[in-house]
DNA sequence: CTGAAAGCGCTTACAG
DNA sequence: CTGAAAGCGCTTACAG
């Protein structure tokens, strides 16, 4: 009875065109799916006209191979992940926005991993992830990246993984460095060549890598350049804009004030310009600043903050890369690398002594 | 020679120790497969003290199901797509972080795609990614929720999908409302109670939903109140910082300048701190702001902004929820809602008329 | 350079 | 409530 059609409920949703498989294609090309499996995984061992037949016989049905299915037989599978504790969101989309850059037709998808590493169990948290996924490989971004117990027990369970840090933590291709010692010591050497000889510094805090090294950088410039910063002018705060407020206070409170603050981020940059307001101080006329991120708060203070940028979205497109290429042949190359560099913008000028 | 192992070059990594399969534990429980394949899926077809024992079983040797393994059977994988187009970061990390929270220690896991839903081939990218992944779902955040070509392309390739937008455009089984229009209006109470009679609006581009949705709130709960806003004290922007900053530039260049101004977001309110502190004009003294979003951005403006949340990570939970939770049962329930509310800090004031 | 067999770890029908 | 057989779409040995 055709015409029940009609009354029937819902409408079918149109028959699912059952996507073509790797049998589909032997068929249809006249070879053995081994061979359509050798063209998938690029292997060299096939004629060159009977891979450019398949491959276009592939194009043209739409086929492309089932990950799952993949992932089954080669025991691992095509997910990247990303694994975190908590940076600015700013930077993690950032770093997201990279990954996906390289991962972009390579058949590799990224999973975000984000967690508490002050938790006790995280570590154990991780290893479950990239153990239930079966995880290709995984991006450790800072700070989780700075934590060595964590890369053991990924070495410990055989997972690849890239970290991403100020200095090199690791085996060269297991690591991106950033160089914040460099972008720190630009700064430095930029408020030293405005005139600035009484300087101060707000820095995250010191169990985070990028605190040291940018403290080192900044100090280390200056002394080279024969300015002292006492003890008394530098104070660790929590890379957040409260914990900026905080040390703004302490460092402008004195009678005798630093004409120039680096601080090792933007957040705690925006606390300095809150006290600074609050106090009556005006940037950058009594009071310069730099600092570390360029993130788009940066512009949005007013003066538009001077600030040291890491290219965070081509960090992330590195770490992962580096993750998804082939396996042999990164013995001996260094260490992947980005560096930092300072943006201009207006909340610098000479001190007016 | 035992010895030799010494001269080796490279340690070999310890034995992988095989993870369990269904076999083991179907072999161990002395069951076949299939029950612990039930137990799995949740079968209640499984007596209750063999349940209770496999299970302890499944504990004690650390047993998962590979979701590749399952998900090849299913035809079906165990990911999560989140589909969005560059909204802010704290906004997407926000809904991940959501999205997350539902899907923890569900076996599912969240694999992100942001797009250009202004190129031409997006909807095709977002095809392949859910067909190639054989994604169990995906997330549409806004924009790309307010696309109905998506919503039908998915519809039609039988994707399971939720649409996170300020009103209801679909199923209800398949929304998540924010309900931008009640945000917007309470800013217009809160700023009329204040006493503010010549106020201005900023939207965002009409092509946005959540910009009609606000811009409507907003003028309508302030006809309610008898207040008329004319047409040159609406400006439309773009959601950015820079486009707030010339709206603001149009609205406070005349001779007689609103005394308050509502933002369809934060960043557009940054630019109106902008240019009143450019002009001269003292926000809240002589110019209340408020802005939309609630993001880190409003406590770091000076004086900390007063804003329309919207909690987003919540958002994002609800909408991850919706789309792991059994299939029926979902018929006649109403859309899912979330709903905004004004957080007030120091950027309003009566007017001093 | 190419292929037939067996297997990756699960589930779906189909029986009982 | 439980199970034996076949299959999901690939790859890895092993032959030729």
């Amino acid at each position: 009875m055709p015409a029940a059609k009609k009354t029937s409920k819902t409408v079918a949703p149109p028959a699912p065109v059952k996507a073509a498989t790797i049998n589909d294609i032997a068929r249809l090309a006249g070879v053995s799916k081994k061979t359509v499996s050798r063209i998938i995984n690029r292997s060299p061992l096939v004629r060159q006209d009977t891979r450019e037949r398949v491959e276009a016989l592939m194009r043209e049905v739409g086929y492309s191979p089932d990950p799952m299915a993949r992932g089954l037989a080669f025991r691992r599978s095509f997910l990247i992940g990303m694994v975190y504790d908590n940076p600015t969101a700013q930077f993690i989309v950032n770093m997201q926005y990279g990954a996906l850059d390289a991962l972009r037709d390579s058949g590799f998808e990224l999973v975000v991993h984000p967690c508490d590493s002050r938790s006790p169990g995280y570590i154990d948290g991780v290893r479950r992830f990239v153990q239930q996924q079966k995880l290709h490989g995984v991006m450790l971004v800072p700070r989780v990246s700075e934590d060595q117990a964590l890369a053991d027990m990924l070495g410990a369970i055989g997972c690849r993984y890239t970290r991403i840090a100020a200095v090199a933590l690791d085996e060269p291709s297991r690591m991106v460095v950033t160089h914040d010692r460099d972008g720190a010591a630009e700064a430095a050497d930029y408020l030293q060549s405005l005139g600035h000889r009484d300087l101060a510094l707000i820095t995250g805090p010191r169990s985070y890598r990028s605190a040291i090294e940018r403290t080192d950088g900044f100090v280390g410039a200056l002394v080279k350049r024969g300015i002292e910063l006492p003890k008394a002018r530098v104070v660790e705060a929590g890379y957040t804009f409260e914990s900026g407020v905080a040390a703004a206070e302490k460092l402008l409170s004195g009678k005798r004030k630093p004409t120039a603050i680096f601080c090792g981020n933007d957040e705690m940059a925006a606390g300095v310009y809150r006290v600074a307001l609050r106090a009556g101080i005006n940037i950058p006329r009594q009071l310069s600043v730099v600092g570390y991120d360029d993130s788009p708060l940066a512009s949005r203070l007013w003066p538009p903050l001077t600030s040291v940028r890491r290219d965070t979205r081509d960090t992330g497109r590195v770490a992962a890369a580096m993750l998804i290429q082939a396996e042999e042949g990164a013995g001996a190359r260094p260490a992947a690398s980005v560096r930092p560099h300072l943006i201009v913008r207006d909340s610098c000028q000479p001190p007016d002594s």
